[in-house]
DNA sequence: CACCATGTTCCTTG
DNA sequence: CCAAGGAACATGGT
C-alpha cells in the first residue's frame, strides 16, 4: 500500500470513523499518498504525506476491534457483507469490513498518546513491568488488560502468559514478587512472539478457492483443520486437562472485569 | 430461546 | 485517588 494514493472515499457505516465524520474523511484524505505504515499496540497506522501548508502529517487510525478485515481488493471485486469502508486507491480498494462494528478507522490519533511501552519494544523490561502493575491491588489478570499499563495485549495472551509464568490471574498486581515479574516479563514476550511466528508462517493466499488468509483463530481453523491451529495452552480449553507435564489439574474458566479469563488451578498458584 | 464472543472507552458508584 | 461494574458499539455462533 505504501506509495499508493487514496482517490475516493466511502464510508458505509458513519460510526467506524467517529468522533470524526465521514465529510472530514473525505477532506482530509481524497488526494493523499500513503507514505509509511506503523503499527502501535493494536492500532494500524497510515502516516500520509503533509500538504505544503502543512507542519504535521496526517495519520489514519485502524482498529479491527474483535471482528474487523483490512484488505486490498481488485475495484471489480463485490464488496463482502458488513463492509464498513472503502479507500479507492491508484490500483484497487482497501477494503474495512467488520461484522460487530467494533472497529475504528478515523484521524483522531488521541489514543495513541495513553498506550503503555510496547510488549516487544526494547522499552519493555522487567522494571517496566514493576511499573506498570505498580502498587495496584487489582487482580494482574486485568491490569494485563489496560493498555495505559501495557499496550496491545489482549484477553486471549493475557490468560496465555499468566498460565506459562505460572501466576495466579487474582493475584493482586502490586503483589508480585521480582523473580514471578521477571517471569511473566519473559512469557508475555514468548506468547506474543510465538503468536507473531505462527501466524507468519500461514500462507497468504486470496486467488483460488482456498480463502487462507493469515488470520489467527483460536479454535479450528476454517480450511486447514489442525495444520496452522494456534496453540493455546488455556485459552477456551475449560474442561480439558492442564497441558503441563504431570499436571493433574483442570483447566477452569473465571469472569473478571467482565472478561473469561482461563487458568489451571493446580499450576498457578495464588501465593506467590 | 439464552448465552457467549479475540476490544476499548466512558461514565457512575462506592 | 483507586477499583468495580455497566453501557455503548451490534452481529453471529452454539
Amino acid at each position: 500500500m505504501v506509495g499508493r494514493t487514496i482517490r475516493q472515499i466511502t464510508i458505509l457505516r458513519a460510526k467506524t470513523c467517529r468522533p470524526d465524520t465521514p465529510a472530514c474523511l473525505q477532506k482530509t484524505l481524497v488526494g493523499r499518498r500513503i507514505e509509511r505504515l506503523d503499527r502501535r499496540a493494536k492500532y494500524l497506522v497510515f502516516n500520509l504525506n503533509p500538504r505544503p501548508s502543512e507542519t504535521a502529517p496526517p495519520r489514519l487510525l485502524a482498529h479491527l476491534g474483535m471482528t474487523g478485515r483490512l484488505f486490498v481488493q481488485p475495484t471489480d471485486v463485490p464488496l463482502p457483507g458488513h463492509t464498513a469502508a472503502v479507500l479507492r486507491l491508484d490500483r484497487g480498494q482497501l477494503v474495512f469490513q467488520d461484522t460487530r462494528y467494533f472497529g475504528r478507522l478515523t484521524l483522531d490519533t488521541t489514543p495513541l498518546d495513553r498506550l503503555g511501552p510496547e510488549p516487544l519494544g526494547i522499552h519493555f523490561t522487567p522494571a517496566a513491568l514493576a511499573t506498570a502493575l505498580g502498587s495496584s491491588r487489582q487482580a494482574v489478570k486485568v491490569r494485563l488488560l489496560d493498555q495505559r499499563a501495557i499496550a496491545g495485549l489482549g484477553n486471549i495472551y493475557a490468560s496465555e502468559a499468566l498460565f506459562l509464568a505460572r501466576i495466579h490471574p487474582e493475584r493482586p498486581a502490586g503483589q508480585l514478587h521480582p523473580k514471578e515479574i521477571a517471569a511473566l516479563h519473559r512469557s508475555i514476550q514468548t506468547v506474543l512472539s510465538q503468536a507473531i511466528t505462527v501466524g507468519s508462517t500461514v500462507p497468504l493466499n486470496w486467488s483460488g478457492s482456498t480463502k487462507t488468509d493469515r488470520l489467527f483463530y483460536y479454535g479450528r481453523h476454517p480450511d486447514a483443520p489442525g495444520s496452522y491451529e494456534e496453540r493455546l495452552r488455556v485459552y477456551d480449553r475449560a474442561g480439558a486437562p492442564c497441558s503441563r507435564r504431570r499436571c493433574p489439574g483442570t483447566i477452569r474458566r473465571i469472569l473478571q472485569a467482565g472478561r473469561s479469563t482461563f487458568l489451571c488451578p493446580q499450576c498457578q498458584s495464588t501465593w506467590g
